[in-house]
DNA sequence: ATAATTTGCTAACGAACGTTAGTATGCTTA
DNA sequence: TAAGCATACTAACGTTCGTTAGCAAATTAT
């Protein structure tokens, strides 16, 4: 059977990378520090030497979720950029482009904001690092659209983290399956940081 | 010395909650699956098995937290029951109420909002329903809004985890000696749920 | 004064942990 | 057909884990 034999050589190609999306999602379950390398064996079905065929350690997994998330929130970030009408307009594009990274992937998501603390140096420094850069553009936004008069003023760390923390907590709740797309949520929240919930 | 000999007695009585307060601590900075009862006793400055002097097992000080902090979500709610002028006023006081428990104990409530998944059965099936009933207590004061056309109409659900995540990520920033206080903080928290950023 | 409680110790338990070494099998590629 | 790679195995390593048993000293309560 052609197809069976097409998705044989998808299997064994992508062994690593199936090790991975089950370690994610057993990282997003029971964390990281929980999740043993057997329980990971045990999910796919193989002793717990194997794994070390195709990785090198169980940190190793973790980096790959961290980093690999913190490129693609940088990434989507673009979107931002290229909005040039109003800082709302600009916050709303980031929203948006924050929350689809998020809904691509909820399990390394989790994995990103829950268990970035079990890296060992220099990749916590440096996951701290880009972290602190991200947060940055939020506050930037926030400061530029109150020097413009658009927003009230406010602080905007203290902004920044409220916003963040809204939009981050979609990784818990979001499932493909509902009735809201990814971009729908993005400008919900958006509306929701703009204008509040009085009438 | 007088002093001192009150010191002991203290320090003597409370060596359980003495337990407690610094387990919680290490939970909120290493997770609780990480946190071996040898780092525990090390802080403590005793040997891992003189901790089971005080206590029955590691699941019992987490178990402790999660139930303490429940108790006092619930009990701030009075404050909010006995509001009774607008629904605005009324979420304004749940978020005041809610964030003043979390500022008083921002490691427990790190525990509380994070490690409660290391409970294990019936206090993590009991847990999940306070939460439950606790969020559910969000939801009536946005439904009951709505309907009174005082707030947007809405998803009440969504916009109850978007709120409730503004709140809760609270315990990750807020520091005693910082320049706002905890009310403080509840009243804006709760002015940018209600009106927004946009001026 | 004596009994009870609190606090801590050493030694050790079985279990689970992440990981390595060495080997075997089958598939893919040259 | 041979070489190389992907995949998985058994066996075991040293370490750490939560916890128990049994004992001892000091403090508190009766």
């Amino acid at each position: 059977m052609l197809t069976f034999g097409l998705m044989e050589i998808a299997v064994k190609k992508n062994r690593k990378q199936q090790i991975e999306e089950k370690a994610t999602a057993l990282f997003q379950e029971k964390g990281y520090a929980a999740t043993s390398m057997r329980d990971l064996a045990n999910v796919l079905g193989i002793e717990a030497a194997s794994l070390y065929s195709h990785i090198k350690s169980k940190e190793e997994i973790l980096q790959k979720v961290c980093f690999r998330m913190a490129d693609e929130f940088f990434a989507a970030w673009q979107a931002v950029e290229m909005e040039n009408s109003s800082y709302a307009a600009k916050l709303e594009k980031a929203a948006i482009a924050h929350v689809k990274v998020i809904t691509l992937d909820t399990n390394a998501s989790a994995v990103f904001f829950n268990e970035w603390r079990h890296l060992s140096e220099p990749f916590l420094s440096d996951f701290l690092n880009m972290r602190n850069d991200y947060e940055g553009r939020f506050i930037d936004i926030i400061e530029k659209g109150m020097e413009a008069g658009e927003f009230k003023t406010v602080d905007s760390k203290f902004m920044m983290l409220t916003i963040l923390s809204s939009l981050n907590w979609t990784h818990n709740w979001y499932k493909p399956e509902g009735s809201l797309s990814s971009q729908e949520i993005g400008k919900r929240l958006a509306n929701m940081i703009l204008n509040g919930l009085n009438k």
